[in-house]
DNA sequence: CGGGGTAGTTGGAAGGTTCCAATCGCTCAT
DNA sequence: ATGAGCGATTGGAACCTTCCAACTACCCCG
């Protein structure tokens, strides 16, 4: 009986044959069937199990006029800096498959014309969503996305007035407050922070962080000072940091991985033992932090969550379903988690202080 | 006259009424633009600008039966590790919309079934082609792909017996070889090699390219080590090496930059400055290489070339011509170059020493 | 002046699926 | 007994494109 078709693809209506029904009672077996009486639905599962039967995706997607494919751009300068591309990448794929949705990666065309690969994309219907990474303020692509109503969720916050849509971010200052208050656990009291340059978004959020958990120690504001992403500046902003005042700090909290790592190296320069002398935070939990000597405390996103998070809010939003109830735009933030290592950890003789149940070590992690 | 369709999209109908020709000519003013005549040209072309109309993927694929993806799949534990991924995936995705074809990037499903997700993705005609990764010695998605005639090419040489599929690789051993030329002219003869325990295809390459340029350099077999991929591990082994025999290394080649990241922890304890008592080179200049103290110098992938490479091989294997022919397996080296760092080069002292020019520095790498 | 060739253009069909309206076979209440 | 009602199943149409065969002018040559 089993008779495949000539190129040995099976179709909906070689198993229709196959199991003597028609091609309707078959596609019901897929989408709906319950709707069908017991006996058939497992006459057509078998006649689909014999054949090897799989709908053809393209012939699905021009019908209902949905691919079920979810574009994501990724740049050339990498937005997600080191290595965080790689864990929200495989984060969202798998979490896109669970929804029954693939990932369409796509590298920007022309580098003038900010939109053009989401409307290609969108007019050739190829992709049905998009997730958005690296959004700022006023970004284009919000509004031009928006105003054909594709289902969007970005991973970033509005920062601005208008948050007419869904995003999903990591919360930086919880991610700040909780490594001072590591730090002030430690018996730290001067914590110092070394951030990017006023004016950045995500930059200002973990110092607010840092400032905020000072505050709520009752202690008084650290220095501070700024560098942009590059480790002789962090180095130089790092060097003055500590040589700057008559009282040192004894901890310094940074924006990334690089500015931490800048730190490392000032107080190497210094003849100063990190974590014995001065404690030293990062963010991101780049693979540079456990590399890195003493190995580097950081903040680590926890990507799979967002990523989760990403794919819920937008498996809400795809299926257009009929009178899609207006829902408000909503914002998830999620918590990052510090992992402690060396660089913040106090020496032995130290070591009976009681460590910090709530942060977990690289053990752990 | 301008009329679009309900909901707005133009399709070939749409444009065909507009430019009072029928379908089949639009459709060649867009394939065989050369078969209609000029002014019917112009004309239609004016009615597709005039409705922004760009052709529907899914009916395209549904009647050609080419997806015009290139499937990927993405990995939990990063194969290519550290940023290697961001580059080589954001210069696949660049390459392949050059050839008109797009990424999907998939997540492995079962991790029993290594095949499923393969072949979910060909039986629902979801993509044409493979890119493969990592692949390994009696690698089962070979056989699994080449058994239906489905378009591969892997990243990485089939080290085995069968090289029945197309490739595309870097030359891992001219990369340590070029290594070992630069420590050379820098005036070391002793040069150690830190890899990966024997048995791993990759880690073999590596140290046959150090111990072919030691005997182009009529130096005697250094003295070497093995160590997997973890940071304590290689600092352990990498005290071995310096401490081991009387006549010290003055420079290591490692398989890795954490192996090398290893050397330089191990240099500092042992209180040896890096650089100036023994050179260190590692290997895929991952973002902790120009972080460590002293930057690291490491020999760089040209994944960018890489990945133009696998573009170009695909896309002769991709438009199924007529009688396609029965083109031999064809392989592809591509050489690796070493970025030359702190962590290699002679101090101040020595600098009247005569650059090797033929090695980029960090500036122009 | 009629027939073969050609450049340009055309309508019908197919590709595999889902939506829609209709049909079939029963049961149950009237 | 009969028609309403219901569960189960069905065929036709549509989604949009490309392939194929055919058709229309028109030119050229015999």
């Amino acid at each position: 009986m089993v008779a495949q078709t000539i190129d040995g693809r099976a179709t909906l209506e070689s198993v229709a044959r196959e199991a003597r029904v028609s091609r309707q009672t078959v596609s019901n077996a897929l989408h709906r069937p319950q709707v069908l009486s017991p006996d058939t639905l497992v006459r057509v599962q078998r006649a689909i199990d014999a054949l090897g039967y799989r709908p053809n995706r393209n012939a699905q997607s021009l019908r209902t006029g949905e691919s079920r494919l979810i574009g994501l751009r990724v740049d050339p300068v990498p937005t997600l800096s080191g290595g965080v591309l790689d864990r929200f990448l495989h984060a969202l794929a798998e979490g896109s498959r669970e929804h029954g949705y693939q990932l369409l990666v796509f590298a920007p065309q022309s580098p003038d014309d900010e939109l053009s690969g989401y409307r290609d994309l969108l007019t050739t219907m190829t992709v049905d969503a998009f997730v958005l990474t690296n959004t700022h303020q006023g970004d284009p692509r919000l509004g031009f996305l928006a105003e054909r109503g594709t289902p969007v969720v970005s991973f970033g916050r509005p920062w601005g007035a208008e948050d007419d849509h869904h995003w999903v971010d990591v919360d930086g200052a919880a991610g700040t407050h909780q490594a001072v208050d590591h730090l002030v656990a430690q018996g730290h009291r001067r914590i110092a922070f070394l951030g990017w340059p006023t004016g950045s978004d995500v930059g200002d959020d973990r110092r607010a962080g840092w400032a905020a958990a000072l505050r709520a120690h009752d202690l008084p504001a650290g220095p501070e000072a700024t560098a942009a992403e590059a480790l002789d500046l962090a180095r130089a902003a790092a060097l003055g940091l500590l040589t700057g005042s008559a009282d040192r700090p004894t901890a310094v909290v940074c924006a990334s991985d690089v500015l931490a790592v800048g730190v490392l190296h000032a107080l190497h320069r210094l003849g100063l033992r990190a974590g014995a002398d001065v404690a030293v935070t990062g963010f991101d939990d780049s693979p540079a932090a456990s590399l890195s000597d003493p190995a580097l405390s950081s903040v680590r996103q926890p990507l799979e969550q967002v990523a989760a998070e990403v794919v819920r809010v937008l498996g809400a939003l795809l299926p257009r379903r009929p009178m899609p109830p207006p829902e408000r735009p909503s914002g998830v933030l999620v918590e990052p988690t510090l992992v402690v290592r060396e660089s913040s950890r106090a020496r032995a003789t130290e070591a009976t202080d009681r460590p910090p149940a709530q942060h977990p070590t690289e053990e752990n992690a």
